[in-house]
DNA sequence: ATGAAAGCGCTAACAG
DNA sequence: CTGTTAGCGCTTTCAT
């Protein structure tokens, strides 16, 4: 019973060349004697480390929260940890990741909806990388979400209740996933007879009184019925700004945010919003990645969106479904 | 010029022992050929690995995301990254810390508010750990909150808005800081004069539906004209059911809430909460542990809580303050 | 089927 | 002040 012998058996793949005997033994032995082979020894023979980064735009954030357990959860069943990072917080995060990259501090990481030149930076750069809600992912593999569809969606609930005149909150940033969002919205509704005025639309950061502001200045100069949230975050403006104009969610406006984090549920009326498979998509990403390690041809995954509808959105002012009695219209 | 110069120069001890010219030397190619020494052929050698671990009850929640930040922004400066485990999510994490130990994958860990048994098992497994909120820390380097003060400047605010009618929304779950707020608002509102009923409380897991009902319940049975929640999201229970119930915020029902996330703006009225300096916290939980893995002696910490005066508390009905006169009561 | 030995990149102890 | 050497724990030839 050598080093050699314990080091086959215990990686598993000691088929055919240690015999049963002696196998059955070294496994007991170390059973017994809650032994581990020593990580960084292994990683320093050419290994690669256990762990995995994970950098997304903002950890206070319950959905970043959701995209890491899943992520963690599918790390964990191979024997991995994984390594968060904050990219808003932290503005030398790319320096970073190169480096814990060089110094094999992680083995791959999965960075989420980065603009197009950051992703191709990382790319150039980072042996094993999986992008997320990155359209454009350098030949690396990515998971997506379906965009088109959620767009889709939310344009056929808001013309069923009736809105043509539909405003945009967007995401102050510098993401493609973002800018696809406006096209999909305005292809889904044009879809519908529906034409969004290019006028109808304001950018705010993550912020809550900034997007409150933005939101005020908005609606107090348009007469949009309905509007749809890059995130939950700026709904949350809308919902304040509503509340100072005194305007009543739903029965002025309209609101649908995107993400439906749990601040869905703490507003009131209770926001409508575009559910992304959060943890599923951290899970997913983690798989992806793990494979890509492991050599493996990984496929890009989409993942699908689901509008989940709630009590922020009603029919138009004055307008019913076709079929019903008008009231006063 | 030998390994020998290299390793003194690089890891800063080269002072009187490598010459003036030499370690220049030393360092411009290192710099030109952005050379850094390998961190895990380091810590085989016997070093500590550049990682430290976190352990959080709730990643979703934005309270222990600005907790990571904070010691993530530690951790940086002295050149480690952060390694963030959930605690409610992986059953198995206690065994999975220990492991991480054993195996060196990070060189010592934060652990957030567990139990005085869990913390207990830990204490003894893991080589450099830091406790944060747990009364109990066995010996073990600590960053406590300064409940007692907390509960007083909720106490002063609720008697000095003439409450005597005090309920508490508390944690469902077996932590001695949740224990330990009950005492300290007991005391400090007997201080005042005023006692609790005992029949005044109710326990919530941190489940939005959960703490909605549990608080309907309480609330229709109980006469309170003011409630203190062991946490925001309790509050949130509170708020719901205060609009199934018909009951109006703060006419009729004054609210205070604990950590004051962003979630205490998202509600309407804004939330009074008290305030615990989160990522402050992280920070100095982070350089104990730096401190400790050392050798320095570290100083146990005791955080100030603030309660921050928000629009969710308002005079008890028909209570003014002493000075000024009453219209209707 | 088994064991001996080299070497991953680093640092500490020791000789020059 | 400088260089040589051993060895951290592992895996992988290569010999037995």
């Amino acid at each position: 019973m050598s080093q050699t012998a314990v080091s086959l058996v215990l990686s598993g793949r000691a088929a055919g060349r240690v015999s049963a005997r002696t196998q059955e033994h070294i496994e007991r032995t170390a059973a017994q004697l809650g032994y581990r082979p020593n990580t960084w020894a292994r990683v320093l023979r050419g290994g690669l480390p256990q762990v995995i980064g994970l950098a997304v735009p903002d950890v206070r954030n319950g959905y970043f929260g959701s995209v890491f357990l899943g992520a963690e959860r599918a790390a964990r069943r191979s024997g991995m940890a994984v390594l968060l990072i904050d990219t808003a917080y932290d503005p030398d995060w790319i320096s970073r990741l190169v480096e814990m990259n060089r110094t094999k501090l992680f083995a791959g990481a999965i960075v989420y909806a980065e603009a197009s030149d950051v992703a191709g930076t990382l790319a150039e750069a980072i042996d094993h990388l999986v992008f997320v809600e990155s359209p454009d992912s350098h030949d690396k593999p990515a998971i997506d979400i379906d965009l088109a569809d959620g767009m889709r969606q939310v344009a056929d609930h808001l013309s069923e209740l009736g809105h043509s005149r539909i405003g945009h909150a967007r995401a102050d940033y510098p993401r493609d996933t973002f800018a696809l969002r406006a096209c999909h919205l305005a292809a889904a509704l044009s879809e519908r007879g529906c034409n969004l005025d290019p006028e109808w639309h304001y950018s705010s950061r993550f912020d809550l009184d900034e997007s409150t502001r933005r939101a005020y200045t908005f609606l107090e100069s348009t007469d949009v019925t309905a509007i749809f949230c890059d995130d939950d975050l700026l709904a949350a403006g809308v919902y304040r700004a509503c509340a100072q104009l005194g305007r009543t969610i739903p029965a002025s406006l309209s609101v649908v945010g995107f993400n439906d984090t749990d601040l869905t549920r703490y507003l009131a009326p209770e926001l409508t919003s575009v559910m992304i498979p959060a943890s599923q998509l951290g899970e997913s990403a983690a798989l992806a990645l793990i494979d890509h390690m492991n050599g493996a041809a990984v496929t890009p995954a989409t993942l699908p969106l689901t509008l989940t509808i709630r009590a922020s959105t009603a029919p138009a002012n004055g307008h019913c479904k076709s079929e019903e009695a008008v009231p006063h219209g």
